[in-house]
DNA sequence: TGTTGATATGCAATTAGTTTCATAGCAGGA
DNA sequence: TCCTGCTATGAAACTAATTGCATATCAACA
């Protein structure tokens, strides 16, 4: 399991809430991790029964009370651990590729619908592409005067970006490619 | 769930065995949806007491028997009702993205083990990328003379080459940051 | 004759992840 | 005052997936 180290690693570069993790999760790091927030609330739980993490009640005042989260030695050896051993393939759910070779058994009213599909989903990837693009600009001006840490974070964007542009142009082959059938 | 579904696709396609069907998700299909012979099988028993698919006993010689399964008129609405259903966004599991962010927490020894790693995992995705190539040239030499779901399959590895180059261009950035820290 | 490796199938136990439901405070607008 | 929406946390039930076994046939080779 790794959601307990993406949560570590998140945790270090900012303590944080469920809640707070739950929405890095829908946005930066998610991308590369997805998790809901009920598995986070489950999984931090454990970490702080475990050590790993350790948790301070905060109440604000026109919001409810939160659970800050910090990590705690034991966690940081866990990490450490977990970076030394061999990086597993990353695994892939990718539902669109499936029903792309799925519509060669569906007749031309499920093509349109797969069509207006693939452009919502289009529309999606544009719109992460965007943020992704903007949330560069605000956290990584300047290129020369970034610590380790953001470098890493930013190579990572980079990925991210580049995974974003090459879905594009691959759903533009793959729209060429639904409409010429 | 859609591992049924990858499964009526990659059935209807062509008819095999679970072993069969467990190596086309080591190869083509498994890039968009990884699944391991355990819970190949397991899904295949379940498919086969909705009725979905059938099994037929083949005694092979020199070699053990094998049950070969196909795809019944129930599994085929199944498949068709699902196509029509919206496309789920993809969830990725990227262990690496998340090890680079983390090494921002480890020493200069942790860095150096992530370098070999990284190079390990870029060798990995050369060997996919020139497999993809390979059977590109052998399932579709001439694009004018491919029926619907061979152009429909082919855009889908399009999509995996695409992706493979694109990962290797981002392990190369990857490399150099992890190099220049 | 024994070992390795490919083919072929599966169970059992565990862990991970999803889905459904529930609660509660407070802000702002209709 | 009621409704919506955001913040904030979590339990319970279920489904999916992984991990660790276990078995068996047959070919090729030492």
């Amino acid at each position: 399991m790794a959601l307990e180290h993406a949560i570590l690693v998140s945790l270090l570069e900012r303590p944080g809430s469920g809640y707070e993790l739950a929405r890095r999760f829908d946005r930066s790091i998610g991308r590369f991790w997805t998790a809901t927030h009920q598995q986070i609330y489950k999984v931090l739980r454990r970490m702080e029964a475990d050590g790993w993490v350790t948790a301070e009640e905060i109440g604000q005042d026109g919001r409810p009370d939160k659970r800050c989260y910090s990590v705690a030695a034991p966690g940081r050896e866990a990490l450490t651990a977990w970076l030394r051993e061999p990086v597993q393939p990353e695994t892939v759910r990718h539902e669109l590729a499936v029903k792309i070779r799925g519509a060669a058994f569906d007749d031309a009213e499920g093509r349109t619908a797969l069509i207006t599909e693939v452009e919502r989903y289009r529309a999606d990837h544009e719109t992460t592409l965007r943020r992704y693009l903007t949330g560069e600009q605000r956290d990584f001006p300047d290129a020369d005067k970034l610590d380790a840490g953001q470098r890493l974070q930013h190579v990572v964007l980079r990925g991210g970006i580049e995974y974003e542009r090459m879905v594009l142009a691959w759903l533009d082959d793959v729209l060429h490619t639904l409409h010429d059938l």
